[in-house]
DNA sequence: GATGGTTGTGCACACGTGTGCACGGTGTTC
DNA sequence: GAACACCGTGCACACGTGTGCACAACCATC
């Protein structure tokens, strides 16, 4: 690989002369500027970017935690980080952690080494463990959908108001005449799922409905954990009209495994997810679900990952936590003939 | 951030010694070697990966250009290459190239400053002009599902048997009874949609039926393509009775437009897709497709790159172009009952 | 023609890590 | 007691890039 001094030698300069001609320095005489940019460009010269970063002390380099890039919440989210971090001539380091907490511990330090300039994490849970690992890199880190109230001098966050959307999801449902209604979980412990669940409750309790733990199905984030939730809930005494569900892809596993029981949705059940992934649109019935703005969101923590590596003191920044309102998308899933169109069957998505 | 020069004036010895010390090289003593590394893990030390890679001449990096991560497909490969990665201790830089030329070309720019060992590229389309580009990197390229005749000296592929499938898809059609039998194709000039093409006419001609170019629409390999090429094939005089899709995004799309239309699938409309991501099981009916087994392409893809990047003249390797063949998997969207239950209602997917 | 200013270039060092080689100290051997 | 081997450590330099400072060359001015 042809460094600066090749091209030092080739022009017969000193190598000081080629960084500062390459910069573009106006210590350097216009023409031997041309000629060392002529011979840089014909000998295929690439900065190296690893020595640049030791000396100026920054690697333009973000890093990126996700449980799973599969998911397609988070994908979407991943897509709006790449593109804001390009824009600002950012690199991405993906690292998946599969909740795994060695692997996230593995990512943080690897992350450490590589030094990030700073780290969003996408991570279906965040441990106080974890983030004390978090902490230790020492640079800005921007959690998405992971409020937590022990905020530490590096780490902020940007999400959606779970209350709200679990609010908004279940007043829906009871504006439809439901009165059994009944919340399929996430990951346990999760603070998304927490806050949902909470929206969830305060709706039926505002509406004068005793709340019922039965009616509390725990789930895991994806279909599967939907198709079983299912039974536990029908088998019930007093079986529930409608499930709110942590997240679609939950939602969309319930719903497969109420039509293989022989339910009509919304008839015998009416079904609300959380997220709007783009095949939302794309199940039968289409599913009605609190619409976050996920490539937005990718892009604002992106931007705010960058305010705070400007920053001298992230501390001192006025960025703390961001929340976002999330909005209620009426589909076919909980209203009978909500889905005769597709919405949007003019725009590419996903 | 604490440097072993730190750690050597902390312990009174020459910074050698400490990088000796932590690297258990038996040179140092057994007593100051321990000294040194219950020092450096109460200093809190991280050794500076940029640095390392400057003396050693490799990254531990590999660059992953993708078109969009929110593809489902694209996704569960870069699952697979992320984990193969992180097994082999390397690290991951995800670029995306958005399908556009100049990003394309930014990427592997980037790529080339920040001194990728390898490179894996899962785009839509690898043009001739970007091919060159990708040589100049001058690390083993490992192609995905993009079969091009002009190999390079440092560019390999792996990939699905297009034209395999093609005859999978089109011949259960066929043996279904159907005659008119359309296709939609992805995005112009790709090499898999000219393979799944070209496939879908062997298995026409096979079997003694004309050839009509009214039948092949053209879509985007998005869901908007499948929905714009409905209507272009069921206004024809003699309109399809079933249609094989360049993948399943495309058939999601083709299928909720056909819903729309009142049309009763697979009844009036028959509908193959092709590669089996996550939510084929989902939609109503479930999707008949050609699968592939892509986060394990992923893995085959990074151990394919990582034994490229060992050998010392990769053209040298026996390794060249890897052809993996789909498998044809019968769902409703094919065979009326043919989804009835949910067939992985126990796993986990996505 | 000596002084001062301007302009272009090179020297030296820095960033953090790794390694060949030389050197000082200790112990063994004849 | 001298010669030798061996072990542990430090010096010096390398990787590729950037920058403060000194210096040489040139031109303008008095």
């Amino acid at each position: 690989m042809v460094s600066i001094k090749d091209i030092a030698r080739a022009a017969g300069v000193s190598h000081p002369t080629v960084s500062r001609a390459l910069r573009d320095s106006p210590l350097v005489s216009l023409e031997t500027k041309a000629r060392i940019q002529q011979l840089a460009r014909e000998m295929g010269y690439s900065p190296d970017a690893q020595a640049r970063s030791l000396v100026e002390g920054r690697t333009k380099t973000i890093g990126l935690v996700v449980t799973t890039i599969a998911d397609p919440f988070i994908a979407q989210v991943v897509q709006g980080i790449e593109t804001a971090a390009h824009d600002h001539g950012y690199t991405v380091i993906l690292c998946n952690s599969n909740a795994e907490p060695e692997r996230e511990i593995g990512a943080v330090e690897t992350l450490r080494s590589k030094r990030v300039d700073g780290v969003i994490v996408a991570s279906s849970r965040v441990g106080a463990l974890y983030l004390e690992h978090l902490e230790r890199i020492g640079v800005p880190v921007v959690l998405i959908n992971n409020h937590n109230e022990q905020s530490g001098r590096y780490t902020f966050s940007i999400g959606v108001d779970n209350e709200d959307g679990g609010r908004l999801a279940t007043n829906h449902l009871l504006e439809l005449g439901h009165r059994r209604i009944a919340y399929v979980t996430g990951l346990a412990d999760h603070s998304d799922d927490l806050g949902r669940l909470a929206g969830y409750r305060q709706a039926l309790v505002a509406a004068e409905i005793a709340l019922d733990s039965a009616l509390v199905a725990p789930g895991t984030g994806r279909t599967g954990g939907g198709e079983r939730a299912l039974p536990l809930l029908m088998e019930l005494d007093d079986p529930p009209t409608a499930v709110f569900c942590y997240n679609d892809m939950t939602a969309i596993g319930l719903m497969g495994a109420a039509r293989a029981a022989g339910l009509s949705v919304p008839d015998d059940l009416a079904i609300v997810g959380f997220d709007d992934i783009p095949f939302a649109l794309y199940v039968q019935p289409s599913l009605t679900t609190i619409a976050q703005l996920k490539v937005e969101m990718g892009q604002w923590a992106m931007e705010m990952a960058l305010a705070l590596m400007q920053s001298p003191d992230p501390a001192d920044s006025e960025l703390s936590n961001i929340v976002v309102k999330g909005q209620l998308v009426v589909r076919g899933s909980s209203v009978a003939g909500g889905d005769q169109t597709l919405e949007t069957g003019n725009k590419d998505q996903g």
